[in-house]
DNA sequence: CTGTATCCAAAGGGATACTG
DNA sequence: CAGTATCCCTTTGGATACAG
């Protein structure tokens, strides 16, 4: 990575050589993505960036997630400061979460990626058929 | 979600009501978290989208990445279409790797998250500290 | 209604050894 | 050099039961 290969934008700079473990590790994206690259946070964060909504009504508007990672997604959100947990003290309780400002901002910022993903996934997919049928 | 309550923007549209397994399932996104939203994926994208590597290079570079890890993505990205696979038939064999258009297109759809992670995950540390420390 | 706790199966991923 | 195969530990996440 010294004239050749130029390095990829956007990533802390580090002193560049000397270590071999600095790409990975520091690398903002990475922790993002160890946040919300599991199973359900996108979802949750896209449909509350749309509008606040009680936990029930993302448990049945999500469908297929189960009660308790429905529950820790929303706690991992809101300890990252991505949304915010409003309690109703009525009997029984209710709950609704919205996003916060930096929540707004990250959907936002995933715009283009869920973008891409609707117009190019079917061309992943025949990507995917061709690479199994021609190698398998 | 039938007035009070916008539908998120950029989904399926569905037939809304009757399942409820209908949001996550055919989701683009997910579909695309499934792939990318691994360890290793969006960073090795990175570093083909800034230039063609050999496989030793992209180890070398990405370092804390396994033997095993490097190749299972490699593989995966080049199944979707995201990445070329070019073997020279020397000895040792050289094998370098570059993106596809398709890949490229990615990496652009990516920019803005990645762009993000770099301005606000220090944010979003503070946040979990600030979480951590008042809940206990 | 909104959780938490427990149990358990499956997937992710590292270490190591081996191959062309 | 560029993988593959194996072993094995860790993490993820679903099902279920229970609680405020």
């Amino acid at each position: 990575m010294q004239d050749g290969t130029p390095p990829p934008p956007g990533h802390p700079r580090e002193t560049d050589a000397a270590r071999g473990d600095a790409y990975a590790r520091d690398c903002p994206t990475r922790q993002l993505l160890d946040r919300v690259g599991d199973k359900w946070s996108v979802l949750v964060l896209q449909l509350l960036g749309a509008a606040p909504r009680r936990f029930s009504a993302l448990k049945r508007e999500i469908g297929g997630i189960s009660q308790k990672m429905l529950s820790q997604t929303l706690r991992s959100l809101e300890r990252d400061g991505l949304v915010t947990r409003h309690v109703e003290p009525s009997v029984p309780v209710k709950v609704s979460y919205a996003i916060t400002p930096l929540g707004g901002e990250l959907v936002g910022a995933l715009a283009l990626m869920i973008d891409w993903a609707e117009r190019r996934m079917t061309t992943v997919l025949a990507a995917q058929r061709r690479y199994d049928t021609s190698a398998g």
